[in-house]
Parts: structure tokens; sequence; C-alpha cells
RNA sequence: CGGGGAGUGGCGCAGUCUGGUAGCGCACCCGGCUGGGGGCCGGGCGGUCGCAGGUUCAAAUCCUGUCUCCCCGACCA
């Protein structure tokens, strides 16, 4: 039996004074979790209950679609991790340590390493495939800078999982089967989610998708529309139009004394932002000479992800030196007559081919200069590029773009052989040739599940738990003296309840009714059960539900109780 | 790594400018009352003021150094 008197439940009255996104506040004050350092976290009793509820659901959902659960080390030796590259590849996330006699180690971000290598021990025949393995795991990665509670730590469980195919067919059946065992995972925790296309990144590869939970405490932007989701570091959209002026024979000068901004033109010059351009000198691969001029309209803004992946190459915006010696003085900066490759965004030629004999307003490469009736291709040759930040007002198939903050709550990669090659995780197919393993990766954080649970449904109370993740399902509230019949009556209720399939939590301190109530709520069972003596006296206890403190009218009754429980719980979200 | 902020009982804070017996609310312990929304009365426990060094008759307070934590940005397999 669970007592609240007898559970480690530390509640606080105050959020501590650095907590600022919500789910921080209340997973420490309703006593879930407390934190040890920098990103560095311990789970109490009860927030470690909503976490196993998440693991046990990921678990069944895994288990469903035929992986197999395993267990690696974290801590591992570093030879392996040279050997895929990433020794040298990652930068200060990877802890590195040495053991005693030496040797260098590391302890695990993820287990690529781990996994690859002992398929590649055991897998010999295209008999072997294809199977997946999974595991919850430690991960450890020493983030520049873990933030909001539990949604950005550097130690956390993580359930990793690793399909290994014979081929890239192979790859795209188990793929869909993940993303539909995911789409489960989400659904049955009771979050608000969406599954949006995303950006592959250092793990290589081929497509990915990234699981959002939309939050206010979110790391990343999401753009939405009917029928559509993607992250912002990926979404492509149409830009809402724009009229340019008609443009003349020829650009003509405008002195903008001072106006280095496009809100300063904007203000001076009386014209909307999005008939400029705005020029963003770029250098690539950090080599002085390769230098480029990206271009886009003046109410746009450049995503470094989308840029860097058009560019094929890393970058970094170009010195006010560099620009000065090469295009002109920062602030006056355009296309027109530079000696530089521009990339011209596609929402400026979609705008320009929209406005037939229209132009826009350009900087000069003169101080305190600009050019007006500037006409791509005319004026200056260009390589078309879609590197813009989406933005509000955007359609998609003629559907308004919203952009919401959301927490990540998984991904899944496609890693075709960027592991299986350098680890020679090989087989041999009919033919006799040796083959590598293609392989899926596809990774959940409970605790953001968690986190992200409490972002979404809380209210000026508390907490307020999809019955599937709560610590607790009911939470009995006995009123009255620790040695009253409302104890008493809630000790049976307890009983019958928990012998009815719940997950119940008693209290039974010797508190005042707000006390209790006020805890309750803060902790955010979905369903109270508050035992009285005014119910008592009529044989029914009071009921309601947490999300949206809905009381039941007339409470339930006492005689038959399991049942008229159970069918209430079919309403609790 | 750049910018900003903060370290004083378990939590939230005052005190620091202007050096002079470490305080407040909550929580906690004991006794009593109360028992349907954080109730009341009385009595208590608990802090080398992040750490180190310096100045001074005297340092939470001034000086130097250092550690830690938070927020914004960069970063994010």
């Amino acid at each position: 039996m669970t007592r609240l008197s007898r559970l480690l439940l530390p509640t606080e009255r105050q959020p501590p004074a650095d907590a600022e996104a919500v789910s921080h506040q209340l997973m420490v004050r309703a006593g879930l979790v407390r934190q040890m350092g920098a990103g560095l976290w311990s789970w109490l009793p009860a927030g470690w209950r909503a976490h196993q509820k998440v693991v046990a659901i990921i678990r069944e959902e895994m288990e469903r679609i035929g992986a197999q659960e395993t267990l690696m080390p974290v801590l591992q030796p570093a030879d392996l991790w040279r050997r895929t590259g990433r020794y040298d590849a990652i930068g200060g996330e990877l802890f590195r340590l040495n053991d005693r006699r030496d040797a260098d180690m590391v302890l695990a971000m993820t287990h690529e390493e781990a996994m690859t290598f002992h398929v590649a021990q055991v897998v010999r025949s295209y008999r072997d495939l294809p199977f997946s393995l999974f595991q919850f795991q430690i991960k450890e990665r020493d983030e520049p800078r873990p933030r909001a509670g539990v949604l950005r730590t550097r130690e956390f469980v993580m359930k990793d999982a690793y399909s290994f195919d014979r081929d890239e067919a192979g790859l795209q059946a188990q793929y869909e089967q993940y993303r539909g065992a995911y789409a489960r995972v989400y659904s049955r925790s009771g979050l608000r989610w969406y599954e949006v296309e995303s950006d592959t990144g250092m793990m290589g590869g081929k497509r990915a998708h990234e699981y959002m939970a939309p939050c206010a405490a979110g790391e990343d932007d999401v753009a939405l529309a009917e029928g559509y989701a993607a992250n912002i570091e990926v979404a492509a959209a149409d830009a809402a139009p724009v009229t340019l002026p008609t443009a003349g024979d020829a650009p003509v000068t405008v002195d903008t004394p001072g106006a280095t901004s496009i809100e300063q033109l904007a203000t001076s010059l009386d014209r909307a932002a999005g008939t400029m351009l705005k020029a963003y000198p770029v250098v690539v691969n950090d080599d002085p000479s390769d230098l480029r001029l990206v271009v886009l309209r003046g109410d746009h803004s450049v995503v470094d992800v989308k840029l860097s992946k058009a560019l094929g190459a890393p970058f970094r915006p170009a010195g006010v030196e560099e620009i000065a010696a090469r295009i002109g003085p920062v602030g006056f900066i355009g296309p027109v007559g530079v000696d530089v490759p521009v990339l011209l965004d596609a929402a400026v030629v979609a705008s320009g081919e929209a406005n037939p004999g229209g132009g826009w307003l350009a900087g000069a490469n003169a101080a305190d200069r600009h050019l007006d009736g500037v006409v791509p291709g005319r004026d200056f040759t260009y390589e078309t590029v879609d590197v813009r930040a989406v933005v509000v007002g955007d359609t998609v198939d003629g559907h308004p773009v919203t952009i919401e903050p959301a927490i990540e709550v998984g991904n899944i990669f496609q890693l075709m052989t960027r592991y299986s090659e350098p680890l020679g995780a090989t087989f041999l197919d009919e033919d006799g040739q040796e083959q590598s393993v293609v392989m899926g990766s596809y990774g959940i954080g409970p605790a953001r599940i968690v986190a992200a649970a409490v972002e979404q449904f809380h209210d000026e109370r508390g907490i307020a738990w999809p019955k599937a993740i709560a610590p607790f399902e009911i939470e009995v509230v006995a009123l009255g003296k620790p040695d009253g019949p409302e104890l008493e009556a809630a000790v049976r209720i307890y009983a019958e309840l928990q012998a009815a399939g719940f997950d119940v939590l008693l209290e039974d301190r010797a508190g005042g009714t707000g006390q209790k109530l006020t805890d309750a709520e803060l902790l955010g069972a979905p369903l109270r059960l508050t035992v009285g003596k005014r119910g008592l006296a009529d044989g029914r206890v009071e009921a309601q539900i947490r999300r949206g403190s809905e009381d039941v009218e007339g409470g339930l009754p006492l005689d038959g109780l399991a049942d008229a429980v159970r069918e209430l719980w079919e309403r609790v979200p």
C-alpha cells in the first residue's frame, strides 16, 4: 500500500528560484526530481514511476515489432570510436577518460558503435538478417548548455534501437515499422505530438524523422500547415506574395545615409522589407578565398542548416574586413557588380516571377547608397538555393503556416552503411558476395516524454497527467483526523481499487484539508477520490477528474465502487 | 566559448552600497487546540553567509583569486 505518509515526496510550496520552464518548476515542486549539478538529475520515487511507465509503453511497442532487448556498456574503448571517425569528429560533447592502465576510454553518447561492433562479430550470412535490437541505457553527453530541468541533461536514459538489413528495401520496411511503433508510443503516452521531416545531421544517412511535442519550453521551431509538419531547419513553403515596384532599364542609385539595416531602410523609404534584397556574405570551409554572397528577401532570414546543406560544406559568416575587401562596406552590400558567386534564395526568384518587370532595392556596395530597380539575371548572375527560414504568412499548398516551439521526444534515422562499413559489419549474399549491413537507428528519451507531458498538461495548481504515464492513477484523500473514520474508509477503498488493477496513492497524512488537496493537485493524479464525513454519511465518496478539475456530480457510491471507478476511468484523459 | 544574473538554515528571501552580536516567511521538532481548501497559540532545533587568500581591532559586507548554478546566444550525433 502506497501511503503518502511513507512516500518520499518532498513537495515545495515555491519553485526553485532558478527554474524557468514550467516542467522544471512543477517537477521539482511536486517532488518528482532533484538536481545534483548542471544537467545532472536524480529521479525520486514518484517521478521514476512516471518515467518507468513511459519505459513500459516503449518496451511493449518495441517488442510488438519484434525488436530484441539488450544492454551494452556506457564505458567503451576509445578505439571503437576512432574506427568510425567519431572520436575525432565529435568535439567536447564526448566524455573522454582514461582507465588505470591509461587506455583511452569514452562514455557513450549513443550506441551505434557498440551495437554495430557486436553485429559485425556475429552476423555472417544474409540468412541472419533482418533483425533489430534495442536497449534502455544511460547516455552521457557533455552538453554545452544543459537547461530546463530534465529537458536537456548531460546524462539520461535513452531507448535506442538499431535495425539491421541486407539492403535498402529491408531498411525501408523496418523503418516503416518503427514509424508505426513510435506513433503508438506517443499516442499511448497521451502527448500532443507530430512527426516531422528532419535534417540528417552528422548521423549521416538518407532519411530522418523527428517526433516533436509542442510546448512553450521547446528548443526547436516547427512549421505546421494542414497536412504538413517540418522542423524549421528543413521546412520549405511558399513565401507570402509581395508587390515589386516597376524597374527601369537599369538600377538607379538611391542615397540612404546611415541606413545599414533592412528595418532602417523600410522606415526611411517607407517601403516593404519584402521588396528589398538582404545580402549575407559567408566564408565556405573557413577558406577566406571562398567567399559567397547569399541573397534573400529582406523579410526573410537564413537557416544555417539549410545553407550548409546547399553549400555542401560548413561555413561561417564573413568578417567585416573580408567583406570590405571583396564586396563593399558592411551595411550597404548587394549582389550587383560583385566578383563573388551569388546564391539567390528561391523566394526571391519566385517573387520576381510573380512580378514581371518588377525590381528590388539592394545595397550598392558603396557607403550610404543603395540601388533601386535591381533585376536578378539582368543585373547579376546567380545560382538558386532554398536557404530561408519559413515564416508565419507563408503557405504550403495554399494552407497558412504556423510556427510552434516544440521539444524533440524522439528521432529515427536511416543510417545506411555509415557504421557497418568502418566496423566491418558484413555478410555474404546468395552469390557469396560480401555486403555491408544496412542500418537504421531509432531513439526516444523517456524523460523528455515525461517533461513534455508536464509542459502540455498543467494548470495553475499543478500537473494534470495523462492517465497512461501518471505516477499514480488515483489518489484517495482521507480528510479528517488521522485516526478518524475517513481514513478507515479510505484504506478499504484503496484496497478495493488496487485489487481492481489501479495504481493508487493513499493520502493518509495528518495535515489539514487544504494541505492535502493542494498537494494532490500539485502531484496531479488523473482521478482523485476524496473521503470526507459528509460523503460517508451518504455512503459516497467525492470524485474529481484532475484535467479540468471536473467534479463528478454527486460523487461515487461506496457500494460497488470499483465498477463505478472503472466506468468513470474511461472518461479520464 | 560570448553576454547577463545569482551563491546567506530544507525552500523563498532581507541584510552587502555605508564593516561592529546573522535575520524574516514557510518547512521541521515538542505541547495544546482545530479537522472540508496550505488553520491557531506557545516553546524549540537548524546557517564556519560557495571556497581560498588579503585588508582591518573587527568582514556576509571591502579587495584579489577561484568554484558552482541559472538565463540568452553559439552548439546540439
